[in-house]
DNA sequence: ACGCAGGGTTGCAGTCCGTGCAACTCTGCA
DNA sequence: TGCAGAGTTGCACGGACTGCAACCCTGCGT
């Protein structure tokens, strides 16, 4: 019983109001969609809406209450020896993955995303949370301490902004998949932040590099 | 006549608010201060705050009008032929050497911030702004299309990350200057994100290594 | 000196967000 | 069957924020 009937009925009154509200959003907008409409379409009084999300931002675009203790799962998954910086590009793109994935949910707040760029702080701030799980998973893999040295914090607080990269990009229209983008990514910040890729004219350089695919002129 | 009366007057305003806002949160804690208080202490109507900054938060933690336009001087600066990442890690130190100056408004702000945990959300989200102006030069500098390419987005995500990490563990009890931190951080942003740091109890590498200071026992 | 134009400020009225509280209902259990 | 605790709801309230229209004031041309 891993979920009696209490649970049940909660985590659905969650996703439904979720739904509800990226229905509305997408089909009306943000500002047209109070959080009164959000609760009557999910049936429940608007009093109601406020026990499961502090703001009407986050019923779009927060983290699912699941979202830390997948990331320590799938750490935990990893073979033991693995350092953490390659746990860590691991974790990006199998979260990037399930990013890209399809369903109503995602691609609704892929859409609303879309339209509401006001919408990503929120979005990435959800990043923070998790980021809090994953630093300590990258202390324990590199054995520092997650809370007095840099070396974890700063890995979590990277993996962040190679993911925000690489949907930024995608989203200024390189065609690539964001697995891809990721990867390139993880290339450049495990070559070093100094090495720089050649420059757009360049010829390309004798390793084998993800990266630099011309897709202008 | 770079500004003539009327502008001076807004700048002033504004100044005013930024600083009323800081002393009344500083004394009273974030939840109670209103923004009526807030404009009744710069003596202006409330109506006006919003003239001049769209929420609460962003007259406390809000970047400056000037904040982006300083980091394109900044880099401008800079000798010619000098690498995008250089010049990102001179940024930094730069802006942090700031941050550690004295003000009424920075020791303001400090204070603020460190009592408000909640602000920093908002605090680094405008960097994001900040970024944007970042991305421009790092492109420039590395030859590449600062809105098609990875790497000068990338760069200037790090830098933010790097600055956030920085600040966090200074919060978190690190004594050292924040500065120190922030070379650290970039120490091991150029290294590559895989070489990982020994780990706490190894014998200290054999070289300089301005990580890994133990404070515990 | 006068008046005009545009930017800045204000008050007003209104909408919606978000919260504390107390009453109610429902579920699971003894 | 009754009880305890979890979840839901209504109510009332304070405060954020916005659009609008009127006002004031500064700089400028005549």
């Amino acid at each position: 019983m891993t979920e009696d009937r209490r649970a049940r009925k909660k985590r659905e009154t969650r996703q439904s109001l979720r739904l509800a509200a990226l229905r509305l959003v997408d089909a009306h907008g943000l500002e047209h969609v109070t959080v009164e409409m959000i609760a009557e379409s999910a049936d429940v009084s608007p009093r109601t809406f406020f026990n499961y999300f502090p703001t009407k931002e986050d019923a779009l675009v927060g983290p699912g209450p699941e979202a830390a203790a997948d990331v320590a799962r799938f750490c935990l998954d990893r073979p033991d020896g693995e350092p953490a910086a390659a746990v860590l590009r691991a974790l990006v793109l199998d979260r990037t993955a399930a990013f890209l994935g399809h369903s109503e949910e995602l691609d609704l707040q892929k859409r609303v995303l879309a339209t509401n760029p006001g919408l990503y702080a929120g979005f990435h701030a959800g990043f923070q949370e998790i980021e809090r799980a994953l630093r300590l998973e990258m202390g324990r893999r590199s054995g520092l301490d997650p809370e007095r040295d840099l070396y974890p914090r700063l890995l979590a607080a990277t993996g962040g902004a190679a993911i925000r990269s690489a949907m930024e990009l995608s989203r200024a229209g390189d065609r690539r998949t964001l697995s891809l983008i990721v990867e390139e990514a993880f290339d450049l910040l495990e070559a070093g932040l100094a090495a720089a890729p050649p420059a757009r004219r360049a010829a390309p350089s004798r390793r084998r590099r993800t990266a630099a695919i011309a897709k202008t002129a």
